[in-house]
DNA sequence: AGGCTTTGTCTGGTATATCGGACAACAGTC
DNA sequence: GACTGTTGTCCGATATACCAGACAAAGCCT
């Protein structure tokens, strides 16, 4: 087992002394085989998990009757099963991103009562995947299915964050550089703003697509964190800074949950 | 909801009447999610599962907050979630086709008492992965990792079942069709018993590798039905026929314990 | 062999998770 | 507006799932 396993296998380690419900054993069980990445001995796991010997020894026959987790080797160790990865896969047929990000959009936007919008890349265009207009009487976001110039928006910077410098010199379209007040963008700029939008859990913009707005995003990273779409709000310029940062917190709260590569077993 | 499904559904209510465990409504849940294929409207949940609405939400929510299950929409359906996603990956990852059908094979042995193996093809020889020698005085199964023409074995036809006569001629080397007592297998002959093996849950050889024994092969099918493996018996030729049968019936069973494609909430 | 540790099974008691049912908030329908 | 059906939340009671601990079996060392 790794430090890094080891150090997240002891954080996962109740309290202890109050007696717990079966799910919550199953679930912090699951999670514990996660951290790991390999097989545990059966025997390992009343310590790891801080249950009492007789509960998992009873959790881990009826998981593994139902194939959730399987029992392997002599020495008789724990891991996922079949069950898993069928269930896995079922979720990554039916529930994509799209689904999801919907869902995740009109909740933040209820939430905070600003506009919100899905982005993903689309050719050489951000596409508009969604959006919940907020509860401002004047509207400003975009028309879900509208193709906007990457270099427009915050989601743009952040979608070609991974890209080389030549991959976006490539990708952009000179036209896509001019926005609509006829002001041209710096393609050097750009990709300066790109490159520093990696790893960025927000990216702000201001008064690119009008003078009167800007646009908050964060990505939404997939399993090897890269980023496979952006959630963001479209603001009026003039918040004050303690709300914007609240609607910043937000919104890569929604962008978090939308994102693979990251389980919290108990939020918050 | 296809017929499929409404069927699955309705043979998982539960008997009733009588308190049920958290864990059990888990699995009784992610069995019926997967039997839909598609995410359902919780408050259909109490219905379909024969539960207390009061009981599903609870465990909804619970397992939503682990990300086990998430709720999407405006009408609150549910489906599996990104946790179940990670962790079915790291079933993938980690548990091989190698490590269960080693366990597999010592089970399956332990339980007859005959010798076992588990095959693959490699390139164009067969090769055993792994071996538990049964009781029997005398040995009869083959060396790990040792690589035998596949048409000498009943494996063979079983790992070349859903090619074409076209890709079963090329795969197989002349010298191969030579038998250990310099018999000559006949190349038609041979790829009419793989087109035969097609679905098979057992194929069965007798006297080929040598003249005293026979062997009982099962298919190890993945997740799209390909033959993955196969998990086989090496028996003495003259076994009576019941308890071949047997032995058949326990060689068929490993086999789909191996499979993927299908789970079973609750085994007999 | 004898002592010690580890692993897995089993059982009775009790803390509590599940259940039933009440209640409120909606949405249709007439 | 009144009535009906549906959805989601909440709460007290009790059936039972979880827990502690005893026990046996199997290693492992001296």
């Amino acid at each position: 087992m790794n430090e890094q396993s080891t150090a997240r296998a002891s954080a996962s380690i109740v309290p202890g002394g109050s007696r717990e419900r079966g799910i919550d054993r199953v679930l912090t069980l699951f999670a514990y085989l996660n951290a790991c990445g390999r097989p545990v001995r059966i025997a390992d796991l009343p310590k790891a998990l801080g249950a009492p010997r007789s509960t998992i020894y009873e959790i881990v026959r009826v998981l593994a009757e139902a194939g959730m987790v399987e029992v392997t080797g002599n020495d008789n160790r724990v891991y996922f099963g079949r069950a898993m990865y069928l269930y896995g896969i079922s979720y990554f047929r039916g529930n994509d991103l799209i689904r999801r990000g919907s869902s995740e959009v009109e909740a933040l936007s209820t939430l905070t009562g600003e506009s919100s919008e899905l982005c993903m890349l689309n050719r050489n265009r951000q596409a508009i995947i969604h959006t919940h207009p907020g509860s401002r009487p004047m509207r400003i976001s975009s028309e879900v299915g509208s193709q906007i110039p990457i270099p427009w928006t915050a989601s743009g910077r952040l979608l070609l964050s991974q890209m080389s410098p030549a991959e976006i010199r490539d990708l952009i379209q000179p036209d896509d550089l001019i926005l609509p007040d006829r002001r041209v963008v710096d393609i050097e700029g750009f990709i300066e703003e790109c490159i520093a939008a990696r790893g960025k859990s927000v990216v702000i913009t201001r008064g690119l697509i009008n003078s009167f707005s800007q646009c908050l995003a964060a990505p939404v990273l997939g399993i090897d964190g890269e980023v496979q779409a952006t959630i963001c709000l479209v603001l009026p310029i003039d918040v004050s800074d303690g709300q914007r940062a609240v609607l910043q917190e937000q919104l890569t709260a929604s962008g978090r949950n939308l994102s693979m590569g990251t389980v919290r077993t108990k939020p918050t």
